[in-house]
DNA sequence: AGAAAAGTAGAACGATCGTTCTATCCGAGT
DNA sequence: ACTCGGATAGAACGATCGTTCTACTTTTCT
């Protein structure tokens, strides 16, 4: 059905991404969607909204990669996974930094893409604290290490694009290796 | 002499870090630094320019900040009080993240903007190496360490701004000092 | 088949933006 | 006193941008 709106969409994420929010404009995105203005008007009605939408878009994707991957694990694997995920992600997608945190500092005052941007990171968060509940570590443990696996999986990230390659993903990951092997959940 | 220079690079930098490249204008800079549109016109050739001189003057900043602590700490604290100074400094600027991040993926096209971003980071991360040989960890450590501790940094200022607090910089410097610890320059 | 909905190409509009220009004014130096 | 470089306010311009509109064609549904 609504494959048009999907190719709007997934243009906005391309476009958007790659190039920064500052540098395309709506004709760009209808261009690399190969849609006409007139239909991206029908679907959306303000370029916030392509925005936002393409916000949810690439929300909905990370999720389903990180699910897709680790959750038969034990132990700390099942959390080191989500850097092996995040790695393929990250250059797959072009090494460009977080789309949400580009978002949410070049839109401070816009109300639904600051909503996309603080709801993905919550889940984003939520997700690591689930890891390590099913990798044996306790509640508490789990929000204590949960938050310091999110600052390494997002430092990762931001040093992959400035440093230009993947390795920083690899560093984040031996460091969570190490800060996850002294806190053993069979020791807490 | 030049003071009026000065207040543009100034209102820049607030601004822009403030509300966002694609949101702030011209008019908003010279508006924020109580200078004519002409004045603005006759220190800097373009926009561009603006931007550039907004970046360099924080680099220079930040680097000042580095530098005026922690210089005379011995051990993991001289690299410990880095996340100190990262913490005081993201704080006092707003806790909007990387300034400079933000810039370069704003302005992939920009080869100016780009130089100013990556020679800021690069000289961020020769700051961490040299501290950790300071620290007294041999050359090849300082590599190997300065890359994590990057990391650690950069999650820290990312998470503080998704998190809306600074309790993230608090998080990366205990991971940093449980690293430190692991790997002491005394054993290696 | 026929009607309703969706898509297309492109013109058009109003607003904004970056940049330039004009005219005037102030302050410092020989 | 006269000049000259920097500052000012604001008009002006051309380009771009987001958005709407028109006219036409294609798809979809019953």
């Amino acid at each position: 059905m609504g494959t048009k709106r999907e190719d709007i969409i997934d243009a906005a994420n391309r476009a958007f991404y790659r190039d920064g929010f500052a540098e395309v404009g709506i004709d760009r995105v209808v261009g690399e969607a190969n849609v006409a203005l007139g239909t991206l008007y029908r679907h959306f009605k303000t370029r916030s909204e392509v925005i936002t939408a393409a916000l949810q878009r690439r929300h909905g994707d990370f999720l389903h990669a990180l699910e897709g991957a680790g959750e038969a694990g034990k132990g700390a694997d099942c959390v080191l996974e989500l850097f092996d995920v995040l790695e393929a992600w990250s250059t797959q997608q072009g090494g460009n930094g977080c789309f949400f945190l580009r978002a949410a500092a070049d839109y401070p005052a816009d109300d639904s893409i600051q909503n996309a941007a603080r709801s993905h990171k919550r889940e984003y968060l939520a997700v690591i604290e689930q890891r390590l509940l099913q990798g044996g570590w306790s509640k508490g443990q789990a929000e204590q290490l949960g938050s310091t696996i999110f600052v390494l999986l997002e430092g990762a990230v931001a040093a992959a694009f400035t440093l230009g390659d993947g390795a920083a993903v690899t560093t984040a990951r031996n460091a969570a290796a190490r800060i996850l092997g002294s806190a053993k959940p069979e020791s807490g």
